[in-house]
DNA sequence: CGTTTGGTCAAGCATCTACTTGAGCATATG
DNA sequence: CATATGCTCAAGTAGATGCTTGACCAAACG
């Protein structure tokens, strides 16, 4: 709960690339290595490890080495929160709107009694 | 639907900044001018306003001018896109940590019955 | 043992980001 | 009309980001 704007900082930040998308992407399916993860991706290997490391530092996912090859899987927490603050936002506005419509809707009806 | 992936790199990347979140967050309470917006940042109008063109520039604020002031909206489904890409994403982990679920509960019955 | 494979580390570089200041301009307001 | 207000624009800056290359290391493999 401590520091949960820097997290959502890294978080979106961490999603605001298409590369590292595609990277959670593939690991909802499962675990992968780093050079399964580099597999489509057009650029040096060292640039996918700071990807990755990127992902790891707001918590999206968790590493580990076997042997020699790092596996990585999805941690859905940091995830789950930041679609948790849109949604909370979104809630906000709909029953804003809503409120509104209520309004509108009354003022339409006191007009036609009028 | 076309460059939905330029457009998730945008949003993603206005909502990775306190100060962009927080207009938000003052968004859904309702529209306000710039000024306004600015009142709780310690940051000059200037710089206000180029966080403003770049949540404009994701679809996730819309803003007019009426007189010689700027009002901004928050309009809701450039945000909703970003929800919908993390939930599709969590939709898909957890259908497989169900599946993986499934498969230990059956491994451990058939232990239980050998 | 030698070689491949999978990754790590550090340095360098172009670009982007989040500001700043200062000047200017068009609508209010007294 | 004069002044204040609410931006708008342009230029400049420090630091972050997304790569690259090249050297290196340690776990497999034949």
């Amino acid at each position: 709960m401590l520091d949960q704007t820097i997290d959502l900082d890294r978080t979106f930040q961490a999603l605001a690339d298409k590369s590292r998308r595609n990277m959670v992407e593939r690991l909802t399916l499962g675990p992968a290595s780093v050079t399964e993860l580099a597999e489509p991706l057009a650029m040096s290997l060292a640039a996918v490890v700071q990807h990755v490391q990127v992902l790891e530092a707001c918590g999206v996912v968790k590493t580990e080495k076997v042997g020699r090859t790092r596996m990585c899987r999805i941690e859905g927490a940091a995830m789950t929160a930041a679609e948790g603050w849109i949604a909370d936002r979104r809630r906000g506005w709909e029953a804003r709107l809503d409120r509104l419509g209520d309004i509108l809707n009354e003022a339409a009806t006191a007009e036609e009694t009028s």
